[in-house]
DNA sequence: ACAATTTCGATCATATTCTATCGGAAAGCA
DNA sequence: TGCTTTCCGATAGAATATGATCGAAATTGT
């Protein structure tokens, strides 16, 4: 078998990953013909990246909820159908003419990709992702506004010009995907300059409303957006908790489940 | 074998890498006649362009591919060998723990994709596409600041919210392409909306260098940044007219031809 | 809790690859 | 012809990738 180039075994471990949900380092080793210590190379160059993470004996996608922020291609793969039908519920709120805004998130991504039709929109952005989703639609009825900042590994611009562009806008809609909710902390992340930012997102919008599927309830991040009561709507699966739901019920005006 | 021209062997290093995903340096070498440190050469050369990505051992296709604008790439590919050269003078004058800005255009793209080695730089640009060449080498030294706004056709934020942050940063040194200039009416861009941009650029900047390649000589966009004489060094190709060499020292500072 | 087994990471040695030069050949120019 | 410029190959030293070894750490079974 001829030599293979490293980016191209790490490209065929992703692979391997994406197929089997979890691979060993002996298995990749002898799979690839190399040695198990250029696997636990590999697999530290991978994990460093964020395009998984490494457990005792070998890697997964999947990661510990509550501190580590897994890169966002890879999220997006997480619940995609959950992602998905939260989005086609959110749409149904979005009017020709309106002003929204959305933050960084793999949810509001999926929302954003339903909104490139929506005709006079006018949509405000702190993800080049999402901007990028407009960009490539090219509608030309529609106004996208990118706010500005330096760029978290979860893709989201953040800092004092974010903030500044956001304390001077004001929009009708927000969508904001959060990382976390629970009853006594409600919405979270784990970036303290994302929470920030989010904060400024929600300052200023007419309305407010969480997108979130049903993994994201019982998980607290490091820091607080805003409580459950302070925001006028939220999205979710209806695969959450009964009991969460009860408890969404009383905080919110408005729970909807997609 | 009969010889070939260094741009028909790029071609063919290209062509070999849409068929097989990835090459090596040693096996191109001995296909293509060529020694190993020819390869290298071409390797760094499409590199610099971003027609591929460079990896131990050879080299593959850019592994994240993002959705590219067709004028924005056709652009690139016109005089590519003087931007390279124009963005290769340039570097030089970029040291390690400065802060930079660039605006949006294509030779100031160039010098973006050579500048993601340097150590603790900073840099401000209101061209996604830039930001994103830095976001893609995740240097974790760098620190990449996006303007925010409204992005114009030509990939450039522009507006109130570029404005507002523009004004609130300081650079050492502003790189900024334009789209013409002239004895008379200064360096030019046919947006206006750019224009006001690039002036804020400047008025941010300690000291600007515009890059321009010969085919901006004797060119008058709509909008005037800044006359000849307020800018501190133009960096272009050699090949521009000896008139304008003339005019171009009498006016700056400094003339750099590459 | 303890021991056996497996896995991990640090370190060294080796092989390959990369970069920075230098010098020569070929091509362009006066 | 003489000069400059550009391209190419060669070489050496630096950088990187890989594999082997061994003690440390984690997991498992009792």
């Amino acid at each position: 078998m001829t030599e293979m180039l490293a980016s191209a075994r790490q490209q065929r471990i992703l692979e391997a990953l994406r197929e089997r949900e979890q691979v060993r380092v002996t298995s990749l080793a002898s799979e690839l013909g190399v040695s198990e210590m250029t696997v636990r190379r590999d697999l530290n160059a991978l994990a460093a990246r964020g395009a998984l993470v490494k457990v005792h004996g070998g890697a997964t996608l999947d990661a510990a909820p509550t501190s580590s922020e897994p890169g966002f291609t890879h999220k997006l793969a997480l619940e995609a159908a959950e992602k998905l039908a939260i989005a086609q519920a959110a749409v149904k709120l979005v009017k020709p003419g309106m002003s929204i805004a959305l933050n960084s998130g793999t949810t509001t991504y999926a929302l954003a990709a339903q909104c490139t039709d929506i005709k006079d929109l006018t949509v405000v952005t702190n993800s080049p992702r999402i901007a990028e989703i407009f960009y490539a639609a090219a509608n030309p009825s529609q106004n996208i506004i990118l706010t500005g900042g330096i760029r978290t590994i979860s893709d989201a611009l953040v800092g004092p010009l974010a903030l500044t562009a956001l304390d001077q806008l004001h929009v009708d809609l927000l969508f904001l995907g959060v990382h976390g909710m629970t009853a006594e902390d409600g919405f979270t992340t784990p970036n303290m300059l994302e929470a920030q930012t989010n904060q400024a997102f929600i300052r200023a919008s007419a309305r407010q409303i969480i997108l979130a599927d049903h993994t994201k309830w019982a998980v607290t991040g490091l820091c607080q957006i805003v409580p459950l009561s302070q925001v006028d709507a939220l999205i979710t699966g209806n695969r959450i908790d009964e009991e969460a739901k009860v408890i969404l019920r009383q905080s919110l005006d408005t729970l909807i489940l997609a």
